[in-house]
DNA sequence: CTCAGTGCAAAGGATTTGCATGCCG
DNA sequence: CGGCATGCAAATCCTTTGCACTGAG
């Protein structure tokens, strides 16, 4: 998605959510568009020096709830965020097992159709009322071999 | 797994790692047995009311790197444990994006098998060394729709 | 002027750790 | 006896919140 697109759906998913997109909530979107990957807070920090930590996170949730935002928790210390997926695309996530670091793949149109399908039957079966699925794969990353 | 076998599989396992199996790691590994979903800390003492909060805490640690206990992170609050996954099956998690609960369940196994392999070839691409997978699978419980 | 957004500093809360005591080997 | 395990209380540290201030409309 162009970037001048992807300000625009965030820009109406948050007055949509009766909020304002402001220079800093731009700025935390601009951030993670350009990241390959779901990034930690500090790293949010530490790649845009004008943001407030207290800020950032009040900000996180505020484009976590109108949609734009999704926040993910492995096992290491700290939550990570990514786009949400309808503006990225749908992928999973290789998680290394020692350093927490995240990398985004993805998986062949047929593999996944046939797991959405399995899951759908899953759901219905617990009486569950399916919202999404998320796959990840645990290893170590190529540094921490 | 008979209740016997799993607990010698467990003091294997811990005297293995340089550990002993002590009355309250044993009693932590029967309070898992006896559950068929994941249990955060919380659940786990009001299971047994023998249990320390501290000391829990860090015979969960113990049992974790020796193999017998498994953490997982939610979305919410607390982190769950459950047994290691040699121990009970393969299986994933319903998860309740509301209340945070979690079930258990399984996938037919010719998916599975598909989803292994294709996760197989993800990791190589990667260059990363696969250890294990988790699939999630996120909606309403029957409580919370 | 009004009111949401901001940033600093302080509070919260799950988890971890220090330390004195108890118990297994 | 020696050393790990225990449990209480205190410390940690990511995250949230209180509050005074700023800026957009």
């Amino acid at each position: 998605m162009a970037s001048g697109d992807l300000h625009e759906v965030a820009a109406l998913r948050l007055t949509g959510a009766g909020q304002r997109y402001t220079r800093s909530r731009r700025a935390l979107v601009d951030v993670l568009a350009g990241a390959d990957a779901p990034l930690a807070l500090p790293q949010l920090l530490e790649r845009d020096r004008s943001l407030a930590q207290s800020s950032a996170y009040r900000n996180l949730v505020v484009l976590e709830r109108a949609g734009v935002v999704h926040r993910i928790v492995t096992a290491d210390e700290f939550a990570r965020y990514e786009l949400a997926e309808d503006l990225t695309g749908h992928h999973h996530h290789l998680i290394c097992s020692e350093c927490g670091d995240v990398r985004d793949f993805t998986m062949p149109a047929s593999l996944e159709s046939a797991l959405v399908r399995a899951l759908a039957r899953v759901a219905a079966e617990h009486g569950f009322a399916a919202e999404h699925h998320r796959l990840d794969l645990v290893g170590r990353c190529p540094d921490c071999r």
